[in-house]
DNA sequence: TCTGGGGTCCTAGGACCC
DNA sequence: TCTGGGGTCCTAGGACCC
């Protein structure tokens, strides 16, 4: 038998909204609400203030008003983020170099071999509380247990700035009662399917047969049982040792919905920049291009695929690619967003292109890339974008972010 | 006054090759 | 003339996470 892991899970409390007030003390203390620079934004994240009067992430801003009449909306600022967690993230591998970021504000620190040095886990986590909240101002919850799966659901047990601890021998004890869609991984859908075999706590799913699960949900049986018994054997994966990037893609949701193929065009020709600028960067190309149309009615959409016969990584192939898709297809409303992502990708090889005219354009496309990564996104382009009234608004960051390596999204 | 954007993983069915 | 099966790649769609 190996010795148990010892596993901390940390998610910073409302952190959009709360690095927000922290940069502004006129927020402190107040209902708001963090939004993308969009016309049809929605709300990204909100302080506990806001919460409380019952303002809840995905809320358009109407919605997050009507709930809330004094909620005060911040347009979210990615650098102000992505810095902060970036920080946090070298805080966290001053106790272990075993530090996976999950997601913009989650991360998760294998702290096994650091607790002869520390002392303990809890002595770890109130150091890596009192620095960040010294550093930033940011409170965070930490849940600590023998294992990703139940340190994530230990950190959210008690928030905002919560320490909750669940010791092995504490596992089956926490686990009877706990109902399943608090653990990650157990959606709206499986959370229906398993109440409808008559399993609500994961003492009823650790103890359900596997037999039975296996037999309505497959190969994910096995894990779903597990999963009931506190058991995750996944390790943390520190930065450097991720698997490589299987996609890159990039939406976005229009101004105005549109039907006039000129600026469908002109709009996919700016999405097929965005993906191919950092397919670049990550040194990737990808031969199958995926397009994706919703409609104006919202509920309508479709998305299409093609694999080629070699890799690309240019924005003007991605372009004719996704074009060529589009063109197969009769489009039956005004769009309301496009998306195209790259996939199949590989790394990239660094030859020089055989012919001179390939070369010619690879040297442009370095020199393009780079004076965009000094002045922002799409300071340089290609001529038929420039004058498009369409461009994608600012975005706030997806929470997908990652703070370090490959799976960075653009800052903009 | 409507409802964002970034990913990963899994399944199912069909084409094609050996 | 009729019988296969494994492996790989492809498209489409859905569930899940933040």
């Amino acid at each position: 038998m190996t010795e148990h892991r010892t596993v901390l899970h940390v998610d910073q409390n409302a952190f959009f909204a709360s690095v927000e007030q922290q940069a502004n003390p006129a927020l402190r203390g107040k209902p708001i609400a963090v939004v993308g620079g969009h016309g049809r934004t929605v709300i990204t994240t909100s302080s506990y203030e806001a919460r409380a009067k019952g303002v809840k992430t995905g809320m358009a801003i109407w919605e997050g008003k009507r709930a809330c009449p004094e909620l005060i909306i911040v347009v979210g600022d990615n650098k102000k983020y992505t810095y902060t967690s970036t920080r946090i993230n070298e805080i966290f591998r001053d106790y272990t170099p075993e530090v996976e970021a999950f997601s913009i504000d989650e991360s998760w620190l294998d702290v096994t071999h650091s607790l002869s040095i520390f002392g303990s886990a809890v002595t770890i986590a109130h150091l890596i509380k009192a620095r960040i909240y010294h550093s930033f101002g940011l409170r965070c919850s930490i849940g600590i247990a023998p294992n990703k799966l139940l340190a994530k659901l230990a950190s959210d047990l008690q928030k905002p700035d919560g320490l909750t601890i669940i010791e092995p021998e504490n596992v089956s004890r926490v686990l009877e009662r706990m109902p399943i869609q608090e653990l990650c991984g157990i959606g709206k859908k499986m959370q229906r399917a398993l109440n409808m075999m008559s399993i609500y706590t994961c003492g009823e799913l650790g103890r359900c047969e596997e037999e039975r699960l296996s037999r309505k949900f497959g190969i994910v049986g096995k894990r779903l049982k597990e999963m009931g018994q506190g058991i995750d054997n996944s390790p943390v994966v520190q930065y450097g040792q991720e698997d490589d990037v299987k996609s890159v893609g990039h939406s976005s949701t229009l101004e105005k919905d549109i039907s006039d193929p000129v600026e469908i065009q002109r709009f996919l020709l700016q999405l097929s920049e965005m993906v191919g600028s950092r397919a670049r960067r990550y040194e990737v190309s990808g031969k199958t291009i995926h397009l994706y149309v919703r409609y104006a009615d919202f509920f309508s959409s479709w998305g299409k695929q093609t694999t080629l016969k070699s890799h690309i990584n240019q924005s003007d192939d991605i372009y004719r690619a996704a074009l060529s898709i589009l063109n197969t297809v009769e489009l039956e409303q005004p769009v309301r967003l496009l998306g195209i992502s790259l996939s199949n990708l590989k790394h990239q090889d660094e030859q020089l292109p055989l012919f001179i005219e390939d070369r010619k354009k690879l040297e442009a496309t370095k020199a393009m890339d780079s004076v965009n990564a000094r002045f922002g996104k799409m300071a340089v382009t290609f001529g038929s974008l420039l004058p498009g009234k369409e461009r994608a608004g600012s975005h706030v960051i997806p929470p997908s972010w990652r703070p370090d390596g490959v799976k960075n999204i653009d800052v903009q």
